[in-house]
This record gives C-alpha cells, structure tokens and sequence, in this order.
RNA sequence: GGGUCGUUAACUCAGUUGGUAGAGUAUCCGGCUUUUAACCGGCUUGUCCUGGGUUCGAGUCCCAGACGACCCA
C-alpha cells in the first residue's frame, strides 16, 4: 500500500480492475455468508446437449420432475425482480435456467448471519456471467419454448474475477484468440469442436492401426543427430552429459531400427520439430504419425493410406465427402494415382523423361515459366522444382503423385522398374503434401552413399542437411527385410477435417513471438524461411 | 526476406480537412415473475501499440520499431 495515496485518489485505475475488485469483494462476501467461493466437487447427473435431445419433444409450459444436476459456466443472465433466467454452459453446449426466487428460497435455507435476504438474493447480487455454477432441479419448457431447469439448489461452485468477451460479436481478435486459447474456447463453441475432431481422429487411427496388431512404440524425442528429413532441427544441451541434442525432425530412422530387430508393423504418432517459418501451414512443433510394415512396398502403402483416412473420416464425420472452404472433397477410394513425369507433362507440356542432358532440359522448363533456383543442378531436380511450380497447387481432390527423382529421396529404394526414380509417393489434398511414403531403401551401402552425399551438403553449409546416422547404418548391415514407410501430416489432416484454413486452428497452442521481446539484438536472426524437404 | 492490411475502453467497433476521446456490450446503482443480444432510467470506464519528428496543436501527417493477419519467396 502506497502510504501518501488516499484510497480515493487512484490513478489509471481502469474500468478492468474495478470490474476485477468489484469480484473479488464478491468472493468475501461468499467467504462471509459460510459458503466456499471455490468449492470442491458437485455431482453431475447430466450435462446440456443431452437434456436437449432427451426433451426435444416436450410441449412449451410443460414441466417434468425428473431430477437432475448439472454444471457449468454462466454466460448469459437476464434478470428480473424475482425471476432470472441464466444460460449454462457445459462442454456439451448450453442449456437455460429458470431461477424463481420462490422456489429457490423454498429449498435452500438462508445462511446464518447472512446480510443478505434469501438465496435468490445471493444469486442475483453474488453470481456474473463467467462464474462456474452447480444447479440441481426438474426439467421445465417455458412458456416461450425454451428447455430449462427449474432450479431448485445451486452453488457457485468458482468464482470467475474476469469478464467474458462481449456476449454477441465474441472475441475475433486472431492474437487473442491464439494467445489466450481458453477464452477463445468458451465463447467460440466452433472451436472447442476443431479439438474434439482433432481427438476422435487420433484415436480413430491408433484403433485402426492396433486393430490390425500394429505396435506404437515411442522413439526418442531428443537425439544426438537429427535425420529422417531434411530440415533445420532445434538444438539443445543434456547439462550433465555435456552433449548437444536435437530435437527430432522425424521418426524414421528409429522405427525402421525397430523392423530390424523384428517387429513387423510399428508406428508412432506424435510431435515432431522443425525450426522453421510460421505459415498457415507450418507450426515449429506438429504431429506426424509414421507407419511401418514389413515385407509390403509402397503400393501396399497406398491402399493403408486411403484406408486410414477415409475410415477414419467416415468414423468422425459419418461422410467420406468433406467440404473444405466451399470445395467439396471426395475421400472415397481409390484415388487417382499419376507418376511426378506425368504430372509434369499434363501441366507443363514438357515430358522430362525424354531428357538426357541437364542443359536442354534446363532451357525446355525455363520456356515453360519455371524458374531455376541457382542449387537445382539435375534433371530430377528440375522435374521437382516443375512439380512444386506447375502441378502441386492444383491437386485439390486427393491424388498420389508417385514415382520421384532419386536425388530429392534419400532414404527411398530405387524403382524396380524406372532408372534414376525410386519407389515413393506424396498424397496431396486441396494443394497440399498430406502424407509421404516409400519402398524403404534396405540396401546398407547404397544407404551410406546417399547418407554421406548429405553430410557432405551439410559441411558445405546446408543447414537443413545432417551427419551420417553410423547406427543407423549398422542396424542396416545387420539385415531389415523390405519395407513399406508412410507419413501423414495430422495437424493437415485435421485442417481438412475441420475445415480450418489455418494450422492454428488445430493447435491448441500455437507458437507466436512473445509480446514482451522488445531488445534481444544481440541474438541471431532466423531467416526461418525454408520448407523441408522429404521425411514422413 | 518482400508486399498489403491492421493495432483506439474488458469485448466489438466508429472517429470527418490536424482543433476537448465516441457508440454498443459488459460493469455499477435503481425498477421489473416468461426472458432468450430481455427491457426502462442513471453512473462509470482510455499507455489511442511503442519511440522519435513536423506543427501553436497529432488518434489523425512523416520516420523507425513491436505484435498480428493474409499473400509471395
């Protein structure tokens, strides 16, 4: 307490605050009256949305007794003299209370040296919108249609020194609404159901992979050298061990660790980091699932990957045909399959097969509008590059691209069929690379080649390139039978599922700069503006 | 990294040519037994994102920066 100030004379004393110690008077005066202000429990017999649907078919001005008990937060009140009605809302939705100061007075005594007259008075004069209240009561249709309880007993079971968003226009402000999640998620029901989605779709793949004897088995988070995909990993340092770890890029290169000691089908679904830039579609932390099973190749694996999401779609949203930002999206298998060389040709004109020298092929794309970035030095680079410029924004209904150049596909087994192509495929939805797949490369030596080739990217600099994995390659030498690998992108796939333009939208937490920042100069910038290549 | 837009009360938003900072909601006080964005009457609420500059005077104009959204790389 400043002692020269008179409690009168309070600068900046802002509207908040007074809100704020408003409730928390209102909190002393609970505390007065015997009562806890921050109860402990209450026994819910029912919840909202249930209610709803139980007694859609009673008639208005009816009224049942059954008993129930509900729970929830107070986000609207509308009172009278001796009558209010609330509307509750519980994780199910909401549902009206019909709070009568007759009845309420009735059931519950009055407190012992209470100040205020009767229950209903505590009600009106201690309750706000935002409070966590129990009620318990009969089901009763007002005379104007609306489901109720008619409450007979309540509590306020924690009260709430804070004031909701603006009941009608909500909170819209985009920062607000990431940084300050849990009130975005009592006033935007939407969005508490984008979680529930993003839940039932996890756990519908797990069932589907378990139903099926597939083993989750969880691989290291942090590792001595990050691998399985080129991107830039997050470092950070083991204090005792004195050792620098990364936060892992991928799960691949452990599962398949895994197929060579004999389990035949594992997976793991979770976090994954890339220290990248921030999108629409990238988040620094998201959630891979991969997927291994032993002596099937990629074809196999495309009929898992249609199999998972379109059951897993029909299982959540009781639909394989899915809107998305006024597309509809049909998941229905089969989908169309069409090599990378096809693809090309059918957009651009140019069929990269027929190449056999980098220079014309370099001079046929940059007639067709493609632009050659100074590091793309081959045929099968360019037919990527061609790929991500003419094709990849236009595949909106799902579509495996297979078949792709050796050199952005370090991990893939060479196509049986197809020189300088390996046995791999990307599936792509509404423009974006939704899930990666290969034949896995078994062959140990050719493995090593291709390792050191990135190793050696990255002492000239490559920031997304790494070391060879020396374990990894033993575990190699040691004999993994073949192997079909798949990926899927969960956070893109919930999007889908959701219907969210933005990756925020299914991230409960997204990463965003800390507001308070203002001087960190003498750190190193990021330029964080590179997308990873490969890696499931 | 580049571009466009934005930041004003707790929330949603106005703010004219540079001239006293506004509305609705919420809160608080009073009234009310059928409301549902309840209604009626009254009161209260500001780091106009931050820092400079121009000016007699800046929410408004100029410069730099912070944070966010979207697009591009």
């Amino acid at each position: 307490m400043a002692g020269t100030q008179s409690p009168d004379n309070q600068p900046n004393k802002s509207n908040l605050d007074e809100i704020r110690q408003t409730r928390i008077q209102k909190v002393g005066q609970i505390k007065d009256l015997g009562l806890n202000p921050y109860c402990y429990k209450w026994e819910i017999t029912d919840h909202a949305q249930q209610l709803q649907e139980k007694y859609l078919d009673l008639a208005p001005g009816e009224e049942i007794l059954d008993e129930v008990s509900i729970a929830g937060r107070i986000m609207a009140r509308r009172v009278f003299g001796k009558l209010a009605f609330f509307e509750l809302q519980d994780e199910t939705g909401r549902i009206q209370l019909y709070l009568e100061k007759k009845k309420i007075n009735n059931t519950m005594s009055d407190p012992e040296g209470s100040n205020l007259i009767g229950a209903f008075n505590h009600l009106k004069k201690l309750s706000d919108a935002g409070d966590i209240l129990g009620v318990k009561g009969n089901i009763k249709r007002t005379e104007k249609g609306e489901l109720s309880v008619y409450v007979s007993e309540f509590a306020i079971l924690t009260k709430s020194l804070l004031p909701l968003p603006d009941k009608w226009h909500g909170l819209s402000d985009t920062e607000k609404r990431y940084r300050q999640r849990y009130v975005d998620l009592i006033v935007n029901p939407q969005v508490r159901n984008a979680f529930r989605i993003r839940a039932k779709v996890t756990a519908g793949i797990r069932r589907y992979l378990e139903t099926r004897d597939f083993l989750e088995i969880e691989t290291p988070v942090l590792q001595s050298e990050a691998g399985g995909a080129e991107a830039r990993p997050f470092i950070t340092k083991h204090n005792t061990l004195d050792m620098e770890l990364y936060l892992r890029i991928a799960t691949e290169l452990h599962l398949k660790r895994l197929i060579v000691g004999g389990f035949e089908k594992v997976f793991e679904l979770g976090r994954i980091f890339r220290n990248e830039g921030i999108s629409t579609r990238h988040n620094p932390e998201f959630t891979s699932i991969e997927v291994y099973q032993a002596y099937v190749d990629y074809h196999d694996m495309m009929a898992l990957t249609e199999n998972i999401v379109s059951s897993v779609t029909q299982e959540v949203l009781g639909n394989t045909k899915v809107s998305y930002q006024g597309t509809e999206i049909d998941l229905t298998p089969p989908w169309r399959r069409v090599t990378m060389h096809e693809a090309v040709a059918e957009a651009s004109g140019i069929d990269f097969a027929k190449f056999t020298d980098f220079a014309s092929a370099k001079s046929a794309a940059e007639d067709a509008g493609i632009a050659v970035p100074e590091d793309c030095q081959t045929i099968g680079k360019l037919l990527n590059e061609a790929f991500e410029q003419k094709v990849e924004s236009s595949l909106i209904q799902p579509t495996f691209i297979t078949d792709y150049p050796v050199e952005i596909s370090p991990l893939a087994k060479p196509h049986r069929d197809k020189p300088g192509l390996v046995e791999r495929f990307e599936l792509f939805i509404v423009g974006r690379e939704t899930a990666n797949s290969f034949s896995e490369l078994t062959d140990p030596l050719d493995q090593r080649a291709r390792l050191e080739a990135q190793a050696d990217k990255k002492a000239a600099g490559d920031v997304e390139a790494h070391d060879v994995d020396e374990d990894f390659l033993t575990a190699l030498e040691y004999g993994m039978p073949p192997t079909g690998g798949l990926g899927i992108g969960i956070d893109r796939l919930v999007m889908l599922l959701t219907d969210s333009p933005s990756i925020r939208d299914v991230i409960a937490f997204p990463l965003l700069k800390s507001q308070n920042n203002q001087d960190k100069s003498g750190l190193e910038t990021d330029p964080g503006n590179s997308e990873s290549k490969e890696g499931k």
